[in-house]
DNA sequence: TTTTTAGTTCTTTGTTTTGAGAACCAAAAA
DNA sequence: TTTTTGGTTCTCAAAACAAAGAACTAAAAA
């Protein structure tokens, strides 16, 4: 007996359209729908198998596809007493937390661009002074962006 | 008659790690150092001479790189009168630009999810409410970064 | 006009990625 | 103890990607 989900043809074109998206964040085709799935269906909990047939994936892309999306900790699962199988879910819960990874990412690029500033020959003055604006807007980003959270925060507990 | 320029292996070991980081954001390898070159040469416009034999590529992969590093807009090329050589240069002058394309990204994403969000089950209330906060905050960003720059750009002309 | 220069494009090849399918495995159930 | 369940891991083939090298081309130089 399949085990799929009934998705509207909406939603099948939302998770290609939102698969694509992730694809070019990096992620793999399979994980990509996994993770449009995981976003999408109108159930947050799905199984193994309740993944895997209704994106049609062989068993191993689906294990790597969620094995992946558990490490970057996009997704996790839970379990039910009397019941074996592990029930995944989107971890959007923890989106603050995906955000931060995110500007970690441009800190790295800043201190990166830091050390070629620090060892770059003294004329080529304008090419100097880009790169000191780039590393010094994105500090600058990586400091306000904590405030940016809170005031979002006030105008959001209101 | 080598065209290749001197670097440090300080230098080189930096072309490296940024063309590492650039491919971790999507670049083929060639291009990733490419780009890193054109940021980390002490002469800031570089020959496709210059370039090729400096890292070592065939002309197909330098000219293939070049070509993406212009239609994605991150290097430009200027020519000089009594010369056929195009000299290449990397545009970290139009860091600004990039940054809003980086942003863009963002509000695409939104965009998405909103689209997800608008054909949810009412029901899975827990689910859609952190959706909506992504959204809320991914457009609040929106709104803030231009913000962003005008404070900093205001620090930055005293 | 012929040759050279400064790349571009095509062909081929090596490498990586992706995912199917089968074999496997540990825990729970029978 | 044997079987079933819920995955995981291994092996392999197809496809995508990356880059070398050769053939090619347009414009400038000779």
């Amino acid at each position: 007996m399949s085990e799929a989900i009934t998705l509207t043809e909406e939603q099948k074109r939302l998770i290609e359209r939102i698969g694509v998206f992730h694809e070019k964040g990096g992620m793999s085709p399979a994980s990509g729908r996994v993770m449009a799935l995981l976003t999408v269906s109108p159930a947050v909990e799905l199984s193994f198998d309740q993944i895997r047939e209704t994106l049609c994936l062989s068993k191993s892309a689906t294990s790597n596809a969620l094995n992946m999306l558990m490490n970057v900790e996009k997704v996790d699962y839970i379990t039910h007493s009397g019941d074996r199988k592990r029930y995944f879910r989107s971890k959007i819960s923890s989106w603050r937390q995906t955000m931060k990874e995110t500007f970690k990412h441009f800190t790295k690029g800043a201190d990166l661009l830091q050390e070629i500033l620090d060892q770059r020959p003294e004329d080529t003055k304008e090419f100097n002074k880009n790169l000191g604006e780039v590393i010094s807007f994105l500090r600058y980003m990586n400091e306000e962006i904590p405030v940016l959270f809170k005031k979002w925060d006030e105008q959001h507990k209101e």
